[in-house]
DNA sequence: ATCACACATGTCCCTAAGTACATGTACTTA
DNA sequence: TAAGTACATGTACTTAGGGACATGTGTGAT
């Protein structure tokens, strides 16, 4: 159903075809809500089907671009004011960290090295975007300020897994050997 | 492939069943991991038939115990060691912070207060568990010291969360309006 | 003795997600 | 004018995940 409300949401921001809706996904909300654009144009047929959604014009290539309806931003704000937040998680980095043990020392600095790294990465990604919306290169709507919350949670998670990362490699893994003297 | 080698990851520390894989799953992988128990059994099934598990004993209602085979240790090793960390994060909280403009500023305040507790609490019970680790409840074996890493990632991940959350509060959404006076 | 509960394993079905395949059009550049 | 690229929309197949349903057993309490 995420998928569902995040084409909304976006279509809230105005007109857009399902290729728009797939660069925007990718672009933005891709790394908090990944989508193929297989799905994405299947949800729009399903949406026009109810009635959220209505297809605004017809361009070249046979582009369809839609629009919301009343009954669309009913719909998204309905789920945003009314559904409970579904806080499941599933981090890969996470469960692999549960198994470190089995792992071969050099193996496991070698991969957290490599974790660290991505999320550092990331982080800065999205430290950029921050600065380039400080900078007022979205410029001042609520969108663009919801945007910067967004953006800010991906700093700031990204920047504490990295920390994380960074911390594990100092933690030994094996109990110290007492030396049977 | 995930909750396969989840699976098996908890296999290594020593024999057991789909139901207490299931259990332990909820408690301890289930907040980076979920994993209901058809699926479980279903994969302990396929496991068992590639031979990287194999049934150590059976037990009274049917009870089936399983132990972990060299094949599979080297296949846990192998995932651990070669494959590429899934980095693919599904955040619906993030989700909806994007869309944040599309809601009445009374909703957004409670959401937010919802969520800040949310994590701080999530965050609290990991804190309590790795006190419990350091007070040495769960002993200093190899996997208890993973543990405590994969849970202090739980404690960093939630606490930046609620920060998050808290902070938000203090964003305002819409540009300050221009008095036209 | 009976009842409730935790133990224990599964099937079935539906939806969501991911990948590969398929097709065609407008524009830009060599 | 030919080729490459970005635009544009889909179908088909496979796997993963979640919920409901089904079934039966040992144990402890009343």
């Amino acid at each position: 159903m995420s998928l569902r409300y995040g084409l909304l949401g976006l279509l809230a921001e105005g007109p857009a075809s399902g290729y728009d809706l797939a660069r925007r996904f990718q672009e933005v909300l891709g790394s908090v809500w990944p989508a193929q654009h297989p799905k994405i144009y299947a949800e729009l047929n399903r949406l026009a089907q109810e009635g959220l959604i209505e297809v605004e014009s017809e361009g070249p290539r046979g582009r369809k671009a839609y629009r919301m309806t009343e009954a669309g931003l009913a719909a998204v704000r309905a789920w945003l004011r009314d559904t409970e937040v579904d806080h499941t998680l599933r981090m890969q980095s996470l469960l692999r960290s549960f198994f470190f043990w089995l792992m071969e020392p050099d193996d496991l600095r070698r991969h957290l090295d490599e974790e660290a790294r991505f999320f550092a990465e990331a982080a800065a990604r999205y430290e950029e975007y921050a600065k380039a919306k400080d900078r007022g290169e979205f410029g001042d709507s609520p969108q663009a300020r919801s945007m910067r919350i967004a953006i800010e949670a991906g700093v700031r998670l990204h920047r504490t897994l990295a920390e994380w990362a960074e911390w594990a490699k100092t933690v030994p893994l094996s109990p110290p050997t007492t030396t049977d003297s």
